[in-house]
DNA sequence: TGAATAGTGTCTATCAGACATTATGTC
DNA sequence: GACATAATGTCTGATAGACACTATTCA
């Protein structure tokens, strides 16, 4: 049978139907606290609940990365002109347990989200109230559906893709010294790093940072000579990697 | 309205429908060859053509691992008892491309297994054929839908895998030599290792193999003395991890 | 006997991490 | 002046990789 013949008599319907979903975990860095995108349900279900912002996919009009840019968009405010394109994103794992959703069978496509701080959140169409949620306030929270579950995988990403790639850079502004990038690091990690170091390392791993050959304009904090600014390098694979300190060797 | 309300009047027809699918990149060695699990499709779209074992996920009523593990079950004739617990199973990524399947929208799951040296593939219900092929021989074969994009994401994730996991163990049998370990080593990576220098390694990462005390019946090529045998671990990550001979440090 | 293999020893360059030091800012 | 920070220097132990070497088995 032709490919045109068979899909003339063919029958959609005969599948089971499933809704697809896009969630974004946005992290970001606000007052030096790793933070994450909620969202205050505005309908059932979980009606008042915090959630990870998402939607449905539009079925044939846009592609799962697109859909995830757009959910992404609606809740920050941001367009393509500003700031999303500096954003990083993701896909993170795709969730479908039967009963996730108590409407009907739902699969979620997960994304993670690096973004540099941005202004305060939007409440997009369906939801109430959007809010930066230190990642360390979650845990009292109850977040709808099995979204708790997708932030800690999107953390425990966080945590190893910093490692191997130079995607911390993504947490900051265009221009930034080693100190900011550092705080990256520990805040992601919750983990404190040896500064002089880190600064050798950052410095020696190839395409890692490049330099403006400028320097920040006044010592931000409590004194000390202005700090160099940076770029993000070239590389997309850091080598040899930023490894986190010893998290048990091995996990076994 | 509280939830139950809601669901009463909830109409599902309401949102875009999807089918939902899972794939699965199954690796092997054989001969000594990485080889994959392909299916020849029996009916439209794409019918003859080879493709990724995969169908259906049967909404509410298994979860997408389950419905992976069904689907590898069908082309390898395993069952839990015989084998499949032996194969590791991880969600690779989800595709969901308008028009990826001329049908209408449909969003693959798309799993990678690694597993021991199988017996023969079995053409599963829909399938006219299956079969193990080494993965080179694959670019002559224009996969189905985007499965081609699906394997390449797989094998990239294997090779990645191995470096800092102990999965390469779950392309052999239970009891192994460190030889038949660099095998699949340099099977997935496509390169040759020295055999002195990762001898020493595998066995100083702790966790990654511990020995039997027993030694292989017969050593198996052109002589030399017989090996030692060792089984997998505990270990769950590499520490320090195996790193792959310089792939262009950085890949910029 | 020859050849290939298993396993170990040695050497070197590199790297992570601990620690110290100097210079430069703020309060 | 007290103090924190930026950046660099020094040292040590661990590691990767190159190479050499011995012992063991098959043909």
């Amino acid at each position: 049978m032709p490919d045109e013949e068979f899909l003339a008599q063919y029958d959609p319907g005969a599948y089971p139907p499933f809704a697809v979903t896009v969630d974004v975990v946005a992290l970001t860095l606000r007052d030096g606290a790793l933070s994450v995108l909620l969202v205050r349900r505005g309908e059932a279900p979980f009606a008042g609940a915090w959630a990870l912002p998402g939607g449905f996919v539009q079925a044939g009009a846009e592609t799962l990365d697109e859909a995830a840019a757009r959910e992404l968009a609606e809740e920050t405010g941001l367009d393509e002109e500003r700031g999303l394109g500096r954003v990083h994103l993701e896909q993170l794992g795709t969730y479908g347990d039967p009963g996730r959703d108590p409407r009907m069978a739902v699969v979620s496509v997960a994304y993670l989200a690096f973004a540099p701080d941005l202004p305060e959140a939007l409440a997009g169409s369906d939801a109430a109230d959007a809010r930066w949620t230190p990642v360390a306030d979650v845990p009292g929270l109850a977040l709808a559906f099995d979204h708790a579950h997708i932030l800690a995988d999107g953390l425990e990403r966080a945590r190893s893709k910093i490692e191997y790639t130079p995607l911390a850079t993504a947490f900051l502004r265009k221009e930034f010294t080693v100190s900011e990038l550092r705080a990256v690091y520990e805040a992601v990690w919750g983990a404190e790093l040896h500064a002089g170091n880190f600064h050798r390392k950052v410095l020696s791993v190839p395409g890692l940072v490049e330099s403006t050959g400028a320097t920040a304009e006044h010592s931000s904090t409590r004194g000390g000579p202005r700090a160099r600014l940076y770029r993000a390098g070239d590389a997309r694979l850091l080598h040899p990697a930023l490894l986190r300190p010893d998290r048990e060797d091995g996990v076994r």
